[in-house]
DNA sequence: TTCCGTGCAAACCCTTTGCAAGAGT
DNA sequence: ACTCTTGCAAAGGGTTTGCACGGAA
């Protein structure tokens, strides 16, 4: 199971494959990567660029999405997408349920099991599910403390 | 259950609603109230326009959106959010899964159980859950057709 | 050397907002 | 009449795109 790798596991499973496809890999990437591998609290190209500007300041936000673009398209990170706030990016691309706080906006994974694979879905329905996102909106720990107080 | 009565019936409950609570029940309004009644493939706000401006041609686009804001504001409708689409409506206010088809865009609804009650989350996690969106994103059984041939 | 990648800036698209004119109660 | 609602137009915000320079292989 992927969540099981440590960060820097991951991130070198991320390097090997962006290497092995053929990729350039510049130090904006391995910079990204690194981001992404350790923080499992699914950051957004703001926070991302954010950080990555700590080590080197002149990295543009075209450059972190164009490597997030390339990370979703060979499927080495999942995207998470909302209207309303920025998208979110888990280099844990397994389906699994997501706890979005409304207060902080911090992601967390939720431990349950999913219900409904894609076959039994097509089995009841004739509809053909590719991809799937079960969420809960609400107040995280944290919040609801903060709230309360 | 909500997704038992008809959509005259339904039509009817908004605008009790509206009118009970003091908004003014112009002829925007029931056009409007009208095509979310019948269309249970939950339109978008686009979509609302072009159909009211068969019947009334000088509608504009932030009084749909107006109107849908006082709806959601009371509870009536329930709006579901795409940052790569537009937002769609949907009269059935019941939590429930969304088949969302990548192709035409429609939307269906699944006819299943929703597992992990907003009790359970939060007694499994701590986070306490307001809100929740579960959908499969695939293609239909019209669009899966049209693929294949 | 050859492309791919980067950085800057502008375009995009739907939603939201400001404001004056118009309509329901 | 009084206020809410409407319609037009502009703003807003994250993402995407165009293009020329620069750097990895």
């Amino acid at each position: 199971m992927i969540s099981s790798l440590s960060s820097p596991e991951i991130g070198r499973r991320l390097i090997a494959s962006l290497r092995q496809k053929g990729y350039k890999l510049t130090a904006q990437r391995r910079y990204i990567i690194a981001i992404l591998s350790r923080d499992l609290t699914h950051p957004g190209a703001m926070d991302i660029l954010s950080r990555v500007r700590k080590k080197a300041p002149q990295v543009s936000l075209s450059t972190v999405y164009y490597t997030l673009d390339i990370l979703k398209k060979e499927g080495l990170i999942k995207e998470l997408e909302f209207y309303d706030r920025d998208n979110r990016y888990d280099v844990n691309i397994e389906n699994h349920i997501n706890l979005i706080c409304r207060k902080c906006g911090r992601i967390e994974d939720f431990p349950g099991e999913l219900p409904y694979s894609y076959t039994q879905v097509q089995q009841k329905t004739d509809f053909q599910p590719m991809a799937m996102r079960y969420e809960y909106y609400g107040y995280c720990k944290d919040c609801r403390r903060k709230r309360a107080g």
